[in-house]
Formats: C-alpha cells, structure tokens, sequence
DNA sequence: AAAGATTGAGCCATCAATCTTC
DNA sequence: GAAGATTGATGGCTCAATCTTT
C-alpha cells in the first residue's frame, strides 16, 4: 500500500491513549452510579441535580439552568425532577420574575439526601481519581479536561455561573 | 463549624477538577456517538463491536470476548449483534471448539462499513482529544487513564487481549 | 454445578409535539 | 414568534430468569 492517504488516523501512541480513555469513558460513570445508586439509593444525574441547587441560592435554580450544570437535556430534566418531587426531596415553583420559568427549589430532606450522600461520594471520587494520580497528574487532569470540553463545544468555555461556594461544599461537614 | 472531619472531602484544587472531568465524562461520549450516527448511522456501541471483530483473526470473535473489548455487558451486546445481524455486517456461528460459545463473525458488508466509519471517527478523535492536546499531554492522558482503570477494576490490569494489529489499523487506508 | 448466551420485562433517555408566557 | 417547560411515544439498556453445553 502507497502511503497515498490525505488525513492520517491515529498513530501508534494516540491509539494507545484511545483504548483506556474510552474505557474510562464508560467505566468511571458506570462505577460513580453504582456507588451513589448502593449507598444513597440516587443517580449520579440526580446527585448533580441535588448537588446544584445545595450550592445555589435559596437552594434552587431554573431548570434550564440547571440542565446546563447537569449536562443533559431540559426534557430529561424535567422527567428526573418529577421522580425527586415525588421522593420528597424536591418541589416545583413558577418564577416570580418570568412567568415561563420553572424554579427546582430543594426541600429540607433533598438537602438533607445531599448531605448524606457527599462523603460517600466524595470518597470514591478520590478512590477512583485523585488517590492513584499524582499532584502533578491531577492538575494536568483539569487543563486536559478543560481543553476537550472546550474542543467539543466551544461556546460553553465560560464555565456555568456556579455559586463560588460550590467547590467549598466538599471539604465542609455542613457544606452550607 | 470546628475541624472535626475525619475524612476530608475534596479540595479546592480536586474539586476544580471534577467539575470538567464529569463534564467531558458525559460530553465526550455524546460528541462521538453523535458523528458516529451522523456520518455512518451506527452508534458508538456497535462501531466497537464492528472494530472488535475486524481486527481479530478471521474477523470473529466469542461473544463474551468482544463483551469485554466494547466494555458492555453481555445481555446488551447479545442484542446490539442481533441488530447488527439484521443489517447484514454480522452472523452467528457456534464455537467449534465449544458448543456454549458463540462465534459473531463480521460479513464482507461490515467490514466495508468498519472501513467507510474508520476515518472520520480517527478524524473526531484527534479533532476532540489530541489535536487540543500537547504531545506531553496526550502521553499523560494514557498514564492517567490506566490508572484510573485500575483503580476502579484492578482485575482488568491485564488488557484485554487484542490483536496487535489492532492499533495499526488507525494508520492506514486499509486496516488488514 | 458452572459458564456462555439468549430472551422478556421494566425502566430510563431521546425526540417530536404541545402548551404557556414573554 | 421565541423561549421555557412538560408530556407521550419510541428505542435501547439493565436485570432477572431461562436454556444449552461442558
């Protein structure tokens, strides 16, 4: 075979890169599910969901907002939301300052099933991240991350206005 | 609140992290799966089943092998070949050497479709992970994934056994 | 009995259509 | 008309049987 090829496919060490990071891909969501759906009885999507409105204002947000934070889609929102309304951990609220707006407020047991819920998670996310990284790793980790997020969907470089306080929640008691 | 946390949360700095690797964790696996439908109409699920089997020996492979390979479960990849045995681009046999073991065995038509899906899903990967990345970086990526592997599966330490051909496949015109 | 594989039921996500408010 | 949100239908994944071969 000529080497007649205009746009090259992987090379040799890309490819070596490309098998662990897809099984990263599926294995790390896969492991974070299961130890939040065993010990809190949640969904990583749902934990984010709770885990927004902990950290925000009056503990609550618009959907659409917080469809941004949790990297779905506002339908699929709105499906997991009824589910938590239904649980007792969340309820609905019309918008005072824009009637076509839906506010997810948390009630006093969502956050009590976030509090409960964030040293267990926080654990696994050392176990099966920060722990067999170095220092080093973990801050290249981030600058990684960064740029691919920022290579798939430019327009999203802008982080999402998160409460400063958000990052300080996991290293409190009472995150709030 | 007084420092009494036995366990401490995350920091800061690993909290800074986690915020954009959940990010490309759900991000990144649309973004392929998106191309994938979009330029070959199959999913990400069913291009690995179809790179799995191209790259083996006599383009088959036992089905809990190619399994593990796709990192699905069995049940689902039962399923996913029964639709792939519709189009046409795979048919079962049983495992001569083992009547419980059942051969999928790519047709002449997936491997050509392997062929036709190959470069522009290498063209999405270095589009979304290596061409943001430094070569540095991207050599980081693969230590830091394997160890997150590891850490979440310490049993599959030992790769799976692929086809050291695998790999090349990305290079060329023609993977075989 | 154990391993490999398949099937069917139930659950969840995705997509299009719909409704309300601005 | 556009944005925010919800609903219903469809397709796919998960889990628990079930079946066959070793």
């Amino acid at each position: 075979v000529e080497t007649t090829q205009q746009t090259p496919l992987l090379t040799d060490e890309e490819f070596s890169t490309w098998l662990p990071l897809i099984g990263v891909m599926i294995k790390l969501p896969a492991a974070l599910n299961e130890q939040l759906q065993r010990d809190a009885e949640i969904s990583h999507f749902e934990f984010w969901a709770l885990m927004g409105l902990s950290l925000h204002e009056n503990h609550s947000m618009r959907m659409s907002d917080l469809a941004v934070l949790t990297n779905g889609s506002l339908s699929r929102l709105s499906q997991v939301i009824s589910r938590l309304e239904k649980r007792g951990w969340v309820r609905r609220a019309p918008d005072p300052t824009d009637g076509r707006c839906t506010l997810a407020i948390l009630t006093g047991e969502g956050w009590q099933k976030f509090v409960d819920a964030l040293p267990g998670h926080s654990e696994a996310a050392r176990r099966f991240v920060f722990d067999p990284l170095t220092k080093a790793q973990g801050r290249q980790l981030r600058d990684i991350c960064e740029r691919v997020l920022h290579a798939i969907d430019p327009d999203l470089t802008d982080k999402p206005n998160l409460n400063p306080d958000i990052g300080r929640a996991f290293q409190r008691d009472t995150p709030c």
